[in-house]
DNA sequence: GAATGTCTTGAACGGTCAGTCTAGACTTGC
DNA sequence: GCAAGTCTAGACTGACCGTTCAAGACATTC
């Protein structure tokens, strides 16, 4: 058997996401690419096939870092209510420290939807549907617990989680400063305890 | 003197504003653009002078013809939380009727502000604050007639509406169904009532 | 009806786009 | 050390990018 491939694919894909998640998928051109990810056209055509088939897999990759990675964490927490606040805090530190201002891949790739494959669709849908469920879950659980009142609708109120979480991260992108986005964080919360 | 124009420039603004609006800024050519205004390449650099030009004055337009009308209308209503509900109903039977899912061309605007040159971050920006600064007024008002604890701090509560608001629009082009969007609606009116 | 001066037209600019292909470099199995 | 076979390098494809420009069309003014 031949020769292996002398670049790590999964670094590459790493540096392919940081163009993609910076610039967007059509701003984001192959030059771009070869130059951050330090291999050749054909290396990236021989490995990945094409543009949209590698932010398949970086999304899929981002996903899997991020999201996938932050739920489990949070979803360990005792106090359901706790787990929601350090998401909030989380995100904000997290957009403080991000001077490119980059903002979160898959809800930048969520408000371009229609402009994607359906493969990238799919994705984007399937995250944010697993992110509801995670909201539903904390909720439910700090019903149980008491910290949340009963009559509280478990799923409106994950939707509607959610949705401040796609505004914070839109806003988060050049529009609001800190203080504005922990304002979120707050009234979020409040919504649900109160 | 010469000859004048003779197409409709108003007429072509609008044009190009729904080809950028569903398209996004990097993924509309020239060409896209032409077509749509039914003008040559010539008559559109005479004419707006760059393709960056022709998005600040279609964003320009956009901003007065929807968001500035809208809070006009809405802020002449007597109720300020049916003002509220009015603009949530309003935004979920656009989105239904928008079949391309083309969304809010400032929210889409302002995910991607850091990509876009000072004119328009700056377009966006105040645009958006004063949408912020409408909510407070609403709030404000609501306080006032009784219709909201005295306590809600207005100024937050603002933000978080105006979140609700870019996460609907974005939730909207494929993520979230009506009846989804709805429940954000539901939501943000029990977050300040309660 | 001729001069004026802005308009439209369409070709052309250099550059870049996403993607392909060939030639050669190289590791592996024998 | 040789054959097998996948990798890389980088020139190349034709199409399209945003923008410019020269030439001609035309309404207006005198």
């Amino acid at each position: 058997m031949p020769w292996v491939k002398d670049f790590d694919v999964d670094l590459a894909v790493d540096k392919a996401m940081k163009v993609f998640w910076a610039k967007g998928y059509e701003a984001t051109s192959i030059s771009d690419l070869t130059d951050a990810m330090e291999i050749k056209k054909g290396s990236l055509y021989n490995a990945f096939g094409s543009k949209n088939a590698l932010f398949n897999r970086v999304l899929l990759k981002y996903d899997r870092e991020n999201r996938r990675a932050a739920i489990k964490q949070l979803e360990a927490m005792e106090d359901p209510l706790v787990a929601i606040r350090t998401l909030f805090d989380a995100l904000i530190a997290e957009s403080e420290a991000d001077r490119e201002r980059k903002g979160c891949l898959l809800v930048n790739t969520a408000l371009d939807l229609p402009n994607h494959s359906e493969e990238v669709q799919a994705l984007v849908t399937s995250a944010l549907s697993e992110f509801e469920a995670f909201f539903v879950r904390l909720v439910e659980r700090a019903q149980a617990r008491k910290q949340v009142p009963a009559d509280l609708d478990a799923r409106e109120a994950a939707k509607s989680l959610l949705s401040q979480v796609v505004g914070l991260r839109v806003l988060a992108r050049g529009v609001f400063d800190s203080e504005s986005l922990r304002a979120i964080g707050n009234q979020a919360l409040a919504r649900i305890t109160a």
